[in-house]
DNA sequence: GATGAATGAGCCTTCATTCAT
DNA sequence: CATGAATGAAGGCTCATTCAT
């Protein structure tokens, strides 16, 4: 009734929101995109079906958020790595090693792509996806600017040109450790650094 | 006996079948892997959707073939390459130039990847995805032990591993050119082979 | 936390699931096994198609819950014939009157025949059909051995091959009666047992 | 050209009919007829689907010949044993025997009462499946009518009744031998004759 | 808010029948 | 006549979404 309960309402509901998310993409990295259903989810936040869609107006709803939240926090990350202390070549490391450290990014990445792809998905929001994907290369460019100036990273080419080939590069390399995919091949966080690296080369 | 000419016709099923498959790769190029229903492959192969059934199995079978059919021409391109005339670094260039040029490739790659990782199709079939993907980076590992052995390309590191920065990377970007995303940032062949080339970098 | 009375919910269910299996006997009964679709179903229990899948998983286990019932109910009917009081004759009476004035018995009898004999129906499902029909013998040969000893019942044979020809012989009677079948003969009770019976025959 | 091979291409073609007839009942004996296809059929008799369609305007048009041939067939058998040397109860001994010993019998009986139970057969061949087994009835129940006289079989009742229970007591006894169905119970046909047979019981 | 039963459009697949060769 | 590719209506089943309690 007081202005403070609405307000304590409104929180937890939030707080009820991140869980079904966060609950989302753990079914998502399991079962995959294409086979987690609206129940899967509902199980897997442990709340009926029923009461999900009182958090989310539909399943594009819920996708649209899931988007948003993996890329916010993506675009954190990379921000964070920015600005840590170092030089450009540590940043990329840190990037890179955390990275692939976790085992269910490959969820996020072919989140990422098919919501892109897959034309039932209303255009705003894949639109939306390509924007947030564009603007969280730009803490990476600035990463390979400083590494330019630096001497550390390889010089010639447009910071954001580099940005974009290291992010392809590990949501590539991310792509192939998804469960089941058994590629005898371990990605080397120093081995991917070198190619960006200057000096290293003779 | 019969009117008709058996070898003919086993001959004319095959090119059928070749057909049908280029068919449903378009239409997948075009509506996502996600959205492409069998219909949507009969529409686009021009045939009713019983017919198609004579052809195919059932939807998994056409998804193995096209595996199949999208994997080995691709081994077939790599191998091509390998074996064409000049430095590894041309090679290198043929290969990332011709595939980035290639507007469906994205198709083709998201094609491999949920299939990886679709719960629903056999795992037998996602082992053979795999399989094959290792297979086809044989040849471009060829390529980069002799670039380094030619003191082309980066040494110090298994060429096997090369090969399988520079396929993820080209992945990743294809990934980029899916139909509906705008990233303002266009690839360059030569940028990219820079990265695993040698004496660029002072 | 639920606003619902889960026991209710539960027993809400099981009544639901017998009100759409003999629903489904009805339908069956009037439209043949062969044709009865799930929708047929459905429409008979006033639900949809999709809400008879809440309730059964597949066409196969509305099948063999309903054979699991008829056989069920009808072996009570033979054990509580077999029970009740008076000599042999009059059970075997009771029994076949019943049986036959029952309109819908056909259905029952050509569901099981039916059952038994498609290749499509999991062998693990008929021959549960096999050991019930087995198992419902019983009662019949108790009540022939029973006859049999008090001197009303054909001596000389074995009590359980009686009872398989009296149900057989009650079967193939039953088959007769299916709609749309018009034989104009009409079996009458008392001539059937007349031929299990001794004594009267001079 | 010449009406002598008109008349000889006629004759070749019954030939071929009964030929499919026969293939028919074999795959129908071994599948069961709700999984027999036309292309089983077709199969079956090492013609194509097609060709099939040369000989038979229909599935429909099948089942009737099958169901006119099979009851044709029952019905010389039936009237040669009524007409053979002997007395009332050697008759039925030797219908009860030879029926109860041909294996696929249980296809021809599921054969006619599904023909006579499916709604989408058309009313005109499941009222002549009716008619003809009626007229079937006939040469049973003139030994039955026989024996009566002879003071071999049970007095008192109609003939025809008696023989509508001989008959239906043996269909019912075939449907127990359908593949896959393990009754432990062997029919034998001296028990079976004594039911009928007078003089026997004390 | 919470629950899960109910809905129905739409997907994959089958199969009797037709038709071009 | 012979063949089997082609057709398409219809069936079984799934799943996002709604609704009564």
């Amino acid at each position: 009734m007081s202005p403070r309960n609405i307000e304590k309402d409104l929180l937890m509901r939030e707080e009820r929101k991140k869980f079904i998310l966060d609950s989302a993409v753990q079914v998502i990295a399991t079962k995959g995109i294409g086979s987690t259903h609206m129940n899967d989810i509902a199980a897997a936040a442990s709340i009926s079906i029923g009461n999900l869609y009182h958090y989310f107006k539909s399943k594009d709803e819920i996708y649209a958020e899931l988007l948003y939240m993996t890329q916010t926090d993506y675009g954190l990350f990379v921000t964070a790595a920015s600005q840590m202390p170092g030089n450009a070549i540590d940043k990329l490391r840190y990037i890179c090693s955390t990275w692939l450290s976790i085992s269910t990014n490959w969820a996020f990445t072919i989140l990422i792509q098919t919501a892109r792809t897959t034309e039932s998905i209303p255009l705003e929001i894949r639109n939306a996806v390509t924007e947030r994907f564009t603007a969280n290369l730009q803490p990476v460019a600035a990463i390979m600017k400083e590494g330019q100036e630096s001497g550390h990273i390889l010089d010639g080419e447009d910071p954001l040109e580099l940005a974009f080939y290291f992010v392809s590069l590990i949501q590539g390399l991310t792509l192939q450790r998804a469960p089941g995919i058994e590629v005898r091949i371990t990605p080397k966080t120093e081995s991917i650094i070198r190619l960006f690296q200057v000096g290293f080369k003779k």
